[in-house]
DNA sequence: CGACCGATTGACTATTTTCAAGTGGTGTGG
DNA sequence: CCACACCACTTGAAAATAGTCAATCGGTCG
């Protein structure tokens, strides 16, 4: 069950400098946050922090640790993984333009994350023009890589998506967000999705991300060990999936 | 060729009352306006206002005639379209979160839009609470709308995309944004795209699309004449195209 | 050890795309 | 006014792609 640990310290905040607060010095912080109303929660892998269609509890939030699955589905349980969030990332701002939530949040790792009320966010964006496009452009960045996954999805080939997406997890900017724990080994990257959750981001099933991932290994593209993979010859990888420059 | 037509005059404005200014008061808009920097332009159907890649010209853009699809595409030529404005949209304000355009924006009809430098907006937003959040409210909105669209991209089968695309038009509230010319027979709702374009939203082929049209017309849910569609049996397209109600 | 769960693999099926030919409407030039 | 080209759309047949169903593997945990 998820508990709250405490009221939010933003000054040792563990992604004080990833956070819609990484431009404020550490004053202009202090100052604006005295009156916030934060509150840090944990949450168990598997756990939700809302739903698609609950009504929004007018607040947002930062994910201070660990990874969360951002996801909307249908009626009849098909379930699409919109996109993933890692430490920093601020989610559930939805309130700001409807009642309810669009999507749900599900914790794929035991997490933490830091509530603040919506009020309190507006509040802070009128008095901090760094803060309020700190916060704008992260909505736009949002945006952005949804209308990229908007390409993925509706114009590439399965092997396509998955090879993309594995190049993708491979940049080098990607994987420290993932290898949040001991493993540094900068070859090595944590796959954060079961095969059939990568079926479910790029909307395949788990058999078709099982048969490529094989074919892949068996051709020496990749490499996978206890959770982590490796990409072993990118060249070999985009030649195989990739019709002209498509990832 | 596009070419600007005069300086914008907000009072004054076709889509005064659909734009982001459309909670100020005549009073505050004239005070609001008096510096911006507005620019009414012209263009053809199939000419675009910028390029995906094109270095942004750090403006922002006010659909006030017409309609125009917002696109992405990859290298080799595949296109997906990514949503279609109606007037009162605001758009291009890409620039707020990168250096390059995310997409493409081309006219599906002949256009006007009203072009507002970023700096103006981010005035304007930094004096007018109101406008502030309609701003963000539509940019949440569209990122509300692109997770959507993810869903029905990567969740959904042919049939379904393309009766749900059908039953969206259908909604009386989209319809009065379509048939903005003499037409206001209020069955008929005018369709902004061709079979090819349907399939690029969908990310399907024209002949998928063409085939699952014609055989809804041959079974009477559907009728279609001169670019002109209506619903004749919104159940029974359901029935036949939506599993478990997907649509 | 046995149950369970995620992943793999094979065989088969369904869906969608591809390729190709044809239709029908519109506009242009002779 | 007709012939023609052009374009969007339609239709059919074949091929490719991805999904379904089912059996199995391999590791983990009680």
């Amino acid at each position: 069950m998820p508990h709250i640990k405490s009221k939010g310290h933003c000054l040792s905040c563990p992604v004080r400098n990833r956070s819609i607060f990484s431009d404020l010095s550490e004053d202009s912080l202090e100052a604006s946050i005295k009156d916030f109303h934060t509150a840090v929660i944990s949450y168990d892998a598997g756990e939700s922090i809302f739903h698609q269609n609950d009504k929004s509890d007018e607040s947002s939030y930062t994910l201070r640790k660990g990874l969360i699955k951002i996801t909307k589905s249908l009626p009849d349980g098909r379930v699409q993984i919109v996109r993933v969030l890692v430490a920093g990332d601020l989610f559930g701002f939805d309130g700001l333009a409807g009642k309810e939530y669009n999507h749900t949040a599900t914790a794929l790792t035991a997490c933490e994350v830091c509530r603040l009320p919506l009020p309190d966010l507006s509040e802070v964006r009128k008095n901090n023009q760094e803060v309020d496009s700190s916060i704008m452009s992260r909505i736009i960045k949002n945006l952005r890589q949804t209308e990229d996954m908007l390409l993925e999805l509706g114009a590439k080939k399965a092997s396509e998506k998955l090879a993309s997406f594995l190049l993708t997890l491979g940049r080098s900017d990607i994987r420290s967000d993932l290898n949040t724990d001991m493993n540094n080994d900068i070859q090595w990257v944590k796959l954060p999705l079961s095969r059939s959750e990568i079926g479910s981001l790029l909307g395949l099933t788990i058999e078709t991300v099982s048969r490529f991932i094989s074919d892949w290994k068996r051709k020496g593209y990749i490499k996978e060990s206890k959770g982590y993979i490796q990409i072993i010859d990118a060249d070999g990888l985009k030649k195989a999936a990739c019709t002209e420059g498509s990832c």
